[in-house]
DNA sequence: AACTAACATCGTAATATTGCAATATATAAT
DNA sequence: ATTATATATTGCAATATTACGATGTTAGTT
């Protein structure tokens, strides 16, 4: 086995989970933190800020960029990475969402 | 490879994504989403609910439990796990605050 | 055109996660 | 004491993730 079963949630919870599973990597939590420092951000920065190595890097902000969180502009023979704002929000919202509509109660 | 390098990371970014890693699985969050729609919960319910086998949902409690967001007590030959509130009101707050001063500069 | 810099992608090794059957444990019922 | 019920733990197979070197790709530089 191995394989989650995705197929016996509601789209909803797989969604919810997806996104949690994202940023559920120290890496990706500093790449967001560290993008959101700066004003603009070139990858390049990263692999000496972060530590881990190019293609490495590469693949964690692929993933980051799956969930709508990064948008990606060729600037020259850079990168520009930067935080989608309205996605996330949305995220926060349907985050916070979830926390209040799971409601707390307790035997 | 295939270790995660936590520690180049600072421990409240470890701590973050630990608590990102656990809710990033749709199996967790409808655990959590059942227990919060009922007053008391037995872990049986919940392989019936959920679709799993026994092993793989107590398995699922554990980690839930391990971030601290479950409390489990015995109830006759059952078990009766509810949701920690207090434990999950700092989660929500720590994450709002990680959203919050992960600023929004774009370039 | 050849070269360089900045990523992206591929391939692969190491490790982690998921899921379950089998088994262990603990409590209640008979 | 034996049996039944509920949950935890163990062991294992299948798959996913993490990390990185090697290689591709693309855009600027010389």
């Amino acid at each position: 086995m191995g394989v989650t079963k995705t197929q016996i949630f509601t789209e909803k919870q797989n969604d919810l989970a997806q996104f949690f599973k994202v940023l559920g990597h120290p890496a990706r939590v500093a790449i967001l933190q560290y993008i959101s420092s700066q004003n603009a951000c070139i990858c390049n920065d990263l692999v000496e800020e972060i530590g881990l190595a190019q293609a490495t890097i590469s693949q964690h902000l692929k993933e980051l960029k799956s969930i709508g969180l990064l948008n990606g502009e060729v600037e020259g023979k850079s990168m520009c990475y930067c935080i989608n704002i309205e996605r996330w929000t949305e995220l926060q919202n349907q985050l916070n969402s979830f926390f209040n509509t799971t409601k707390l109660n307790c035997c």
